[in-house]
DNA sequence: CCTGCCATGTTGCCACCGTAAACATAGCGA
DNA sequence: TCGCTATGTTTACGGTGGCAACATGGCAGG
């Protein structure tokens, strides 16, 4: 009872871009539709990813699956749970782009900057699935168990911090003050209070701590 | 065409706590109902302040105000409309409280650290208002003239920086650096990644070009 | 004072939404 | 083969935002 139904990973989980054709009937061997939910949610993420998240609605999702709208609820207890679902994937894409980033820069001060800068981007990029991920999820009204693709993204700040300021008495504040940077950079950008601006995201970030190289 | 149209200006706009009985009707010398728009206004911003914001709609408000549903189209092209209005009364306050804090710290760094523990402390206190603040007001689309409330917050922001740090070649990455930050907690705050703790916010608002006195 | 105008508010209606209940279908184990 | 159960469909209900036609009442011009 530990296996198959707390993560959806869909094919554009985490690492595979996985360049199938639709994703209404991608495998064929389990039960009336093939893998709803999975559908549904590749639906969601589809229109968040193009839309600006209002046209989200079971009668909408339903149909681009090619399934009846109360279908959904054999897989979802009702719209704030597929919502959850959809916000719970955003945040695991989040973290893949994060600990690219960070990857790719090599860690250290470098790679703290990148993480932050992906963070933005993110958010910049898909803003109905950013926003979507961030405003749900509340407390454990909802989660039961399992971990949320969320923590991926903390840890990865936080490890971030630590390397950056390796010399530090307490790192929760410095990390609470990092992610607060660039959660608020994004939001204000989403909300279109800031415009969007590569180099002056570089510098804001830059500006936490002094880590600008 | 400059006068009365663009600023709500209800009893609670700025200064005034003033403590009248009902928000229903609050003068006796106008139209058929009084002046509804700035009653709705305030049937609005009390369902913020006591409920989530999820019950907020056309026929509860017009419930609360005692007037048919319909009746709020004379004042609002649409609910979108309202919500921006309710958005911008909001944004009017935290400024008010903003440059208040500012004013009881006596300006400079001490102030400059006022002001931010006063956005983060706004958003925790009135969480729908905060959220509907700043997730409505996009683009010019919607405001095709007068300035929004949102301004003054900023504005505020910016000075507090200026005096906080007297000696910047350039203000605008320190000024958004700022901004981000208490906006960011705040939204973490929101949205529950973080928990609300005052000692909290003013270690990490603290940390802002480590202006921490 | 009367009369008509126009801003304001009401009634009725429509499409859409989320969702519950009853029904249909199909794969799988006994 | 039979029937159980997971899955999907149909139908229906209350609620929503919004449009159109109608009612009302304060104010201006005669």
């Amino acid at each position: 009872m530990a296996g198959d139904d707390n993560s959806v990973n869909l094919e554009s989980g985490l690492a595979a871009p996985a360049p199938d054709a639709e994703g209404t009937v991608p495998r064929g061997g389990s039960y009336h539709h093939g893998d709803l939910r999975a559908a549904v949610i590749a639906a969601g993420m589809k229109r968040l990813a193009e839309g600006d998240g209002s046209d989200l609605g079971l009668r909408a999702l339903a149909r681009d699956v090619g399934v009846s709208a109360t279908a959904l609820y054999r897989h979802f207890p009702d719209k704030e749970a597929l919502l959850d679902a959809l916000a719970d994937e955003g945040l695991r894409r989040l973290g893949a782009l994060q600990a690219q980033a960070w990857l790719k820069a090599g860690g250290g001060k470098a790679g703290f900057l990148a993480t932050g800068i992906a963070y933005v981007r993110f958010a910049h990029d898909e803003p109905a699935i950013f926003r979507l991920s961030f405003t749900r999820q509340m407390p454990e009204r909802y989660r039961d168990g399992g971990a949320d693709g969320g923590e991926t993204a903390y840890h990865l700040l936080r490890a971030g911090v630590a390397q950056a300021l390796p010399d530090l008495d307490d790192p929760e504040p410095a990390s609470l003050h990092a992610w607060a940077v660039v959660h608020g950079l994004a939001m204000l950008i989403l909300d279109h209070r800031v415009e969007w601006d590569e180099t002056m995201v570089e510098k804001v970030v830059g500006l936490t701590f002094g880590v600008a190289e």
